[in-house]
DNA sequence: TGTGAAATGAGATTCATTCTCAATAAGGAT
DNA sequence: ATCCTTATTGAGAATGAATCTCATTTCACA
């Protein structure tokens, strides 16, 4: 058994709730991405496996990840929440090119650290960091500067 | 004529779009408030004063404040979108208590300067930094030491 | 005052997400 | 193994924030 099952059966177990099939079958296809996902994609990938889940669980059980500490909440991408996993993976930043659309990731060691010590100075108990960038970026810069 | 009106007068005018009364009271209506809004706020606050501004026109004029660099989204509340003006306003954090709902906000020049930085040194042009940190706030945290 | 483009309002539409509820599955107790 | 209670699920309906449509109005400028 992989470390992120004994983690979300422990925070089901805690709450009196089961590790089904369904939700095992979720929290494997979500570790196996290594990328951000909304809903509507983690329930099509589900189905190339198995027609085992629906989409009313895979919406049910995203929240569930996210309360285990596995999952978060990323950046929106046009209307869809999408999510990532946290849970064996460094902070990041991300920079949203608004031209574009592209999404990179920096990583933030630096600031997490300048974040942290401000939450244990506030009795914040800190949980989740999200922090996003928006702006241009150099590729959509240069075509700005060539098309002149 | 306040800044505001300027600046959205000058980027209005820049892509050959008019400065109307609508987009006047929405303007002024934004920059009277010094709190998060969603449109739908938005939209019952103008009423309140005047009946002369569609709800349509509200969601259509929000996104070009966001354009022109007078407001940002801020931390998505329920399953609406919320902003906030950055105009003449300091960068702040978002600090969202994860049982009670409170946001807080605080101060974040430190990490500002690093994100600067390193904006600059992968030439990526920065308009927007959106930061918010999830957890349980110090209340919170009582409540469930005092029920135990 | 006339002209063309931009803007608007009312309401229809979209579509991601949540909800409902009858049917199942899990798993502890006996 | 069988009961029993509770959690879970799937299918589809419902919700509702946001967007779109399009006929009408306003604007800027000549
Ligand atoms: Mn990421
Ligand atoms: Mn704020
Ligand atoms: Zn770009
Ligand atoms: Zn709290």
């Amino acid at each position: 058994m992989q470390e992120h099952e004994n983690i979300f059966e422990a925070f089901l177990a805690e709450k009196g709730l089961k590790f089904t099939l369904p939700r095992k079958l979720i929290l494997d296809t979500v570790f196996g991405l290594h990328e951000h996902f909304d809903a509507e994609q983690l329930y099509d990938l589900i189905h190339r496996v198995s027609k085992e889940v629906s989409r009313a669980t895979v919406y049910r059980t995203l929240p569930l990840l996210v309360e285990a500490g596995l999952i978060q909440r990323s950046v929106r991408s046009e209307s869809r929440d999408t999510f990532e996993h946290i849970w064996g993976h460094p902070r990041h930043a991300h920079w949203v090119c608004k031209v574009c659309g592209s999404v990179h990731e920096t990583d933030m060691q630096d600031a997490v650290r300048i974040l942290q010590a401000k939450a244990r100075a506030q009795n914040f108990s800190l949980t989740e960091i999200n922090l996003t960038l928006t702006g241009i970026c150099w590729k959509c810069q240069n075509h700005a500067t060539e098309s002149q």
